[in-house]
DNA sequence: GCGACAG
DNA sequence: ATCTTGTCGC
């Protein structure tokens, strides 16, 4: 039997509207040398989802550690509310790694949110961490250029950078412990040349959709990276380790 | 009422 | 984000 899921939207907003007096966007004051980059895939017809975190070396902008978490979901995607959809399989897939990491990179807004709470600075405050939001779309707020710079303004306020050229671009938002400034700094810092997506979140969205194929009972053919993974299982999916494991990937 | 709408 | 066949381009 499917468990109930129980979700009020207005709750998740008042959450928000709490929570976003934790964000601080001071300097990072340090030169970051490793980034955590997380994404989350799903399988949908199961209902699963599937949280990638990936320690990335700035320097190298290699993957040096991974962890993925995996459980069943139900809370739907509602626009503003992305992060209480992500947030139950990218929190577990994250905290193992986050102490290891100068800044979180996560695929989504940080300040650039109607209520400047995206997921980016929902994960900054949850893990207490410096972290940078890196969204392909824009949510809010319109597109000014300035000094040959364009941000996403709104209100007055410069929230996000547009990193590269829309579609293939990226905007990116502090999330917490950090300014917009050295958010855009990093994230220009860590694609790779012909790239256009930072290698954190890049490499997570790969991880996470080859995890899924396992999900879904392919076979998942050969991803290089999946061998610096290891995995645990929410639950309801204790059935999946058999693949896991046969695709090489260790399960905790 | 209308347009916009991360993943 | 996912689903999904063929199709266009490097």
């Amino acid at each position: 039997m499917k468990g109930h899921c129980r979700f009020s939207a207005s709750k998740a907003v008042k959450a928000q509207l709490l929570l976003r007096g934790k964000v601080k966007l001071e300097s990072l004051n340090i030169d970051p040398r490793t980034a955590l980059g997380l994404d989350a895939s799903y399988s949908e017809r199961g209902g699963v989802g599937i949280g990638a975190a990936v320690l990335t070396s700035l320097e190298t902008l290699e993957p040096v550690d991974c962890k993925i978490y995996i459980s069943r979901v139900c809370v739907p995607y509602i626009p503003g509310l992305l992060a209480f959809r992500e947030l139950a399989v990218m929190a577990p897939a994250a905290s193992p790694l986050s102490p290891k990491a100068d800044v979180v990179m996560v695929d989504g807004h940080g300040i650039a949110h109607p209520r400047r709470f995206g997921i980016a600075s929902h994960v900054g405050v949850i893990l207490e961490r410096p972290s940078i939001g890196v969204a392909k779309r824009k949510l809010t707020g319109r597109l000014v250029e300035e000094a040959g710079v364009r941000y996403v303004v709104q209100n007055g306020e410069k929230l996000a950078v547009v990193v590269g050229e829309p579609p293939r671009g990226v905007y990116v938002s502090p999330g917490h412990m950090i300014t917009l400034e050295e958010a855009a700094s990093v994230a220009k810092a860590a694609v790779k040349p012909g790239g256009w997506m930072p290698e954190p979140t890049r490499l997570a969205d790969r991880i996470s959709r080859a995890v899924k194929t396992i999900v879904k009972g392919q076979t998942l053919i050969s991803y290089s990276h999946t061998s610096l993974c290891s995995a645990r299982l929410g639950p309801g999916v204790e059935d999946l380790e058999r693949p896991l494991l046969k695709a090489g990937i260790e399960v905790e």
